[in-house]
DNA sequence: CCGGTTCGCGGGAGCGCTCCCACGATGACG
DNA sequence: CGTCATCGTGGGAGCGCTCCCGCGAACCGG
């Protein structure tokens, strides 16, 4: 295996000279840094990124943690981070949560992180205290995605003004009993209680009554949306219009109404928020957010935070809020004119 | 930052002797080992990687390769995969090739593996002679999941009899225009080839004409279905049954027959292949393959190749076909009875 | 009682880089 | 013409581990 000192044997010149050619570092006359750049590939010289970190202290890599990967929402933005992270020259080390309840835990404990990412990106979680004392103690960037944790960077979009957008959208239309699909959903996620926030803001600054039996659990999958849909649809004082807090229960809630019969729009709104790849498909009225952009965006944050010169640079953490957009399409009208 | 140094200093013993016995080697009293153990965590010691990596020549690492993150199917493989190598005190290096044209290039070109990982998992990719050269190279466990690619390890169902078993199903429901909707897709994946293999052989051993017309592109995406599906069904001579290689094209297949008025399966029949988590949903049938329980299978396979003693012990590549099983829902029935 | 194992442990040489410091050569400047 | 930056380069000490080898003590059988 061929190291940098073959390379600097090769050309007679210093281990140290070669490293700096290599890594576009100054201090190299142009000649030199080509003919190290021609004899290296010649050589078929691969650097070894295991003992540059151990000299520098630097992995070129970041940690992405994850809630679930097979959810399109948080697979999108692994997508939007692994683009960006990859064209900056760094590795991404995928950390997956679902499936061992242990596994969220173990993650954060024990300083696994500690020597072996640069930064970490957390996708949609809500950190505990425990946790945010450990990712400090990391001392290394960390960036949130879809959540709001004060003093740090993070990116996402306004949860609580997503969801006054749907349900507003609901209230201009006409419609006076509204329901609300959220939950906990499995791990502690952010969003809920900022669309549930928005969801009864919305309702009060209407006017219109808060009925806590319209507020039901679908916790944030498709079943659960329409398990959902079919306690709030099936009952005699249905809500003329739902909104659920992710379009996957939007969809379940979708499925819900037609295997009661009910039309759509006709007989009840639906509307979602996350103009998931599928809303256009199921013509689902909803609130669009940028995902792979948020991904992409989280990992130029880290990645301005690792470039050198930030730490003394008076880098500091970023808010970063992306707009989203209502999406009207067919699922959303007017109230039945009893 | 303390280090293994540290601890020994701490118990005035070797390094030797508190590596060995953190690592659960041999050769230590249980009681040096607890004492180690013990004092380790009091000092907050955290192994580094880096440094282990490089004395040892092993990086406790794994690349997985992917073509899709965002996909469902390979987002599960990838899930699977992780579960089982984080299980094994192994990291997940994540290589996603969607995007920009030139990923899948990137990533086999100039060794970048080479230092970086112990193992490659590989998704859905039918390698190009060039890539497996390059596998070859960095002489370390490879495995391939859902491709078939003799010497190397792989798992993966048998896509040509998972084809011959969906049209199976509908030849004997009856079905003698049964029509074809795959296409190659994006990047070179293996599936797309074995399935239509299956399908025409089916036809013929069935005595039933192969009409090419009867053979669309669907991308392998649900946009793609939904236009395979326009144009076989839009036509007077329009089959009876429609075959469509992966359950999204099927969904679009589904979605294209409602747009055109036609009743399934009454009109028509559709059936996909994997058991897409919205196949249920849809009340789609299709042939079932384990998809998770492939990425598992595959980690497990590679921590064995990587497992001490392999090398020497004989290890040998492994072919691991999974079964896959017909999932008759409400998407098939006889052809109507012009 | 003695030679040979076995066991537990220590010493220390790397692994392949990075980075600090030093050094000579060159050019600018008064 | 001497002084002092500046530039390109070399030397070499680590980074934090692993692993080979060696050593003494305990143990065991004849």
């Amino acid at each position: 295996m061929t190291g940098i000192k073959d390379v600097a044997r090769e050309l007679e010149m210093s281990t140290a000279t070669v490293s700096r050619a290599l890594r576009g570092l100054p201090g190299v006359s142009d000649e030199t840094r080509q003919r190290v750049q021609r004899t290296a590939k010649q050589l078929g010289y691969v650097p070894s990124p295991g003992a540059a970190g151990l000299a520098s202290g630097r992995t070129r890599t970041v940690a992405v943690v994850v809630p679930f990967v097979t959810r399109w929402f948080f697979a999108s933005v692994v997508q939007g981070a692994e683009e960006v992270l990859r064209e900056g020259g760094y590795d991404l080390l995928l950390y997956n949560l679902a499936g061992s309840g242990a596994a969220r835990h173990r993650v954060f404990e024990g300083g696994r992180l500690t020597k072996r990412v640069d930064a970490v990106l957390v996708l949609s979680l809500q950190p505990t205290d425990d946790e945010l004392t450990r990712l400090t103690a990391l001392g290394r960037p960390v960036t949130f995605v879809g959540a709001d944790v004060p003093g740090w960077s993070t990116v996402r979009i306004d949860d609580e003004a997503a969801a006054c957008t749907a349900t507003g959208h609901l209230v201009e239309l006409g419609h006076r009993r509204i329901a609300y699909v959220g939950g906990p959903g499995e791990l502690d996620v952010t969003a809920p209680n900022a669309r549930e926030a928005g969801y009864r803001g919305t309702l009060r600054s209407a006017g219109l009554a808060h009925d806590p039996s319209l507020e039901v659990d679908g916790g944030f999958t498709l079943p659960g949306g329409i398990d959902a849909g079919r306690r709030l649809l099936d009952r005699p004082d249905r809500p003329t219009a739902i909104f659920a807090a992710s379009d996957e229960m939007a969809i379940g809630v979708l499925r819900a109404a037609r295997e009661l019969g009910l039309r759509v729009p006709h007989d009840v709104s639906v509307v979602g928020i996350d103009d998931h790849e599928l809303a256009g498909f199921f013509d689902l009225t909803t609130v669009a957010q940028p995902v792979v952009e948020q991904g992409r965006l989280a990992a130029r944050l880290v990645l301005d935070a690792l470039a050198p010169g930030a730490a003394k640079g008076g880098w500091h953490p970023a808010q970063v809020i992306l707009p989203t957009t209502l999406l009207a399409r067919g699922s959303t009208g007017p109230p039945p004119t009893a």
